[in-house]
DNA sequence: AAAATTATTTAGTTTTGCCTAAATATAAGT
DNA sequence: ACTTATATTTAGGCAAAACTAAATAATTTT
């Protein structure tokens, strides 16, 4: 048995390892809004249970076990978020908090039907991949950020990075939403801001914002 | 705000509460399955927040804000049910535990927008009515136990009194469902057990199952 | 390489929500 | 009415999960 505060930890250590190297205390005690202290606490806590290999001073990865629960619940998380927006008729950036507190309820065999009642989607209404049962990404599209673009490639829309919602309300705003496809038409250099074509217009967009746009290239 | 915890002593205080009399400590701690100590811990936070009118040795009652919240409480469990079973196609004695944990998700839009989605249902699967957005019960429906019910009175099944997983599986064998309609034939003296007439058969139940089936008298 | 800075850990504290054991109040039996 | 039984409360304790402040390790700067 695990508690909603373990799962969080485990998703927030999944969350900030990129590649092999894990996660620093620092930056789990930033992401989690928490100080240093509690985290190395906890990550002793996880050490024990066996699900994070941790060292003194060296941070904290997932070994297979902990990574399987991180992926749960962000399979969890991810499929209450498409639920929220497909059947509730949320907007994608009013289901964040919501599906944080959905993410902790434990039920595999709900997970599976909820998974079947929405017709087994492979991502969410932010474009994030959802993992399935057996805790696997399956990812095929090539997937840049915005800003890394190349001057008139065609894109489409398929995710944020940061899905605040101040961000989500300014691309709903302009239109920029799930599915649109983007012309880059040129990129200034004083600044790094872009001028794209999307929806038979034209648009000039903040470098910041271009780096928070997951788009997929054909 | 409010915790998970609390949200279930106000509820179980509902719950114990017949008529105009409240809930005693022991009959509380023997709902939550708790020592009496904690009861009386609690009780006296409870007091505190508003909630529960509290006087040492004499148990405790709801006041307006602490019904409205075990009201509350109460809709999310049953609309929570009926998502299991309508939509996720659950059977009703494998929903209750999971609606015990949604039951506390913080959301109003949510349970709202669930409300909608559901077609904003009066009754759960287990034939108890779901309290609407003012917290207001509008039960116009005349029920009754099965074993309160004159002989040759037809009657339509509308819920159960112990939704223990024992009951419902044994009424599912028996095909006594939720909107079937039964007549009492006979009603034996010397155990209180009734021979019933049901799907076009007639069928013999113990009084311990009539007293624990919720119908509707036309 | 030493000093200064930053990151991390340790030690001790707090709050929540439960517990046990003992004390006290209420209710019931004779 | 008095004794016994039951119900409830009080007092003190524990584990989880956070915190602060101080100590120590690692890293960076000069």
């Amino acid at each position: 048995m695990r508690t909603s505060s373990e799962e969080d930890y485990l998703k927030a250590i999944y969350a900030l390892s990129n590649n092999s190297d894990g996660a620093s205390t620092n930056a789990l005690a930033n992401h989690l809004n928490m100080k240093a202290s509690s985290i190395t606490d906890m990550l002793k806590k996880l050490s024990d249970k066996g699900w994070v290999h941790y060292e003194k001073y060296k941070g904290a990865s997932l070994n297979i076990d902990g990574k399987a629960i991180a992926l749960n619940i962000v399979r969890k998380h991810r499929l209450w978020e498409t639920f929220l927006v497909n059947k509730l008729n949320f907007k994608w950036d009013e289901v964040h908090e919501i599906a944080e507190q959905l993410e902790h309820i434990k039920s595999n065999e709900l997970v599976d039907r909820l998974d079947d009642f929405l017709g087994n989607p492979t991502f969410d209404p932010h474009g994030d991949p959802i993992p399935n049962k057996d805790h696997e990404i399956t990812d095929s599209r090539k997937r840049s950020y915005l800003s890394e673009v190349k001057i008139n490639r065609e894109v489409i829309i398929i995710g944020v990075k940061d899905s605040s919602a101040q961000l989500l309300q300014y691309l709903e705003k302009e239109n920029m939403v799930l599915g649109k496809h983007i012309s880059v038409l040129e990129i200034h250099d004083f600044d790094k801001s872009l001028r794209i074509a999307i929806n038979g217009k034209e648009l000039n967009i903040s470098e910041r914002v271009a780096q928070n746009v997951l788009v997929q290239i054909n």
